[in-house]
DNA sequence: ATTAATAGTTGACTTTGTCAACTATTTTAA
DNA sequence: TTAAAATAGTTGACAAAGTCAACTATTAAT
């Protein structure tokens, strides 16, 4: 394999970054980190999530994550349920609080992205989303190898 | 244009992310943060580059620049040269110690890449590329507008 | 000549993230 | 069945990363 191929690549993931950073940016200036939104994305999409399945799936701290969490319990957005199983589990929630926060959040996001998409041309989205799909299908199997 | 759109887009992000995050693993398991190889990538591959030419295209605060800055000259990775047309002005540059240093860390990189693209056929690997070209085309002409 | 702007530094601070030790509980296996 | 190992989550102490405003020095603008 050519040295241009890795080149390319890495062109790529420097440019990506700088798409996602802007993208960020939004949320960087709400008043949560990256961090924190996705924690509240996880909750929201998700059902009967631990801690400990967000300490996987983030790969976060587990005492940043105890943290965060009792902060988001002092404002009311997440609600812990101990699990009658397995007393040790705690299932975390989004209160209706919370669902409205990270709903606000999520629109923005939308938004932002909406204001992207409609300059483009109907082909150019297409292409755009077929490309996506294209990148996502052939790197999915490679996740394990890195 | 459809929500199906957006958030495809959005799903595409978190993937990319994702991907992204798995490839900095490395840096951060060096002995520098993202910002600091970054800097030195600039340096690297640019030329009369000043803090606030960083300041600018890295978005970073000047205060904390300034003293990664500090810290890489300590380690002679760094010098600096007072420009002699407007003496507030100081170029940065890479010594050669500064330059091994990067390569390093670059090599490490592109050893990491090939070792994710290697298991691709050709076909997928040439896929790959021109969807990632394809996105870049789509989405410079947008960059301004997020 | 003043005033405004720019380049970079410094101090004080906040946020974010890490590490290891700890409690409490559950699982494993002799 | 019980001792040891594993898992869930919390806490304290700390370090790294990033922010903000005030500062010096210099240059550009009116």
């Amino acid at each position: 394999m050519e040295n241009k191929s890795i080149k390319e690549f890495r062109t790529f993931n420097r440019f990506y970054t700088s798409i996602i950073g802007l993208l960020d940016e939004h949320f960087l200036n709400s008043n949560y980190s990256l961090a924190e939104v996705r924690i509240m994305f996880e909750l929201y999409y998700g059902k009967n999530i631990t801690a400990s399945d967000l300490i996987r799936t983030m790969s976060i701290d587990k005492g940043y994550l105890s943290r965060v969490i009792r902060q988001f319990e002092k404002k009311k957005f997440i609600k812990r349920e101990r699990s009658s199983e397995d007393t040790r589990v705690i299932f975390l929630s989004l209160t209706h609080e919370g669902k409205k926060e990270f709903q606000l959040l999520d629109k923005t996001q939308d938004d932002q992205v909406r204001s992207i998409l409609k300059n483009l041309s109907e082909k150019d989205l297409t292409r755009l989303l077929t490309s996506m799909t294209e990148i996502k299908k052939i790197l999915t199997q490679q996740l394990i190898s890195i």
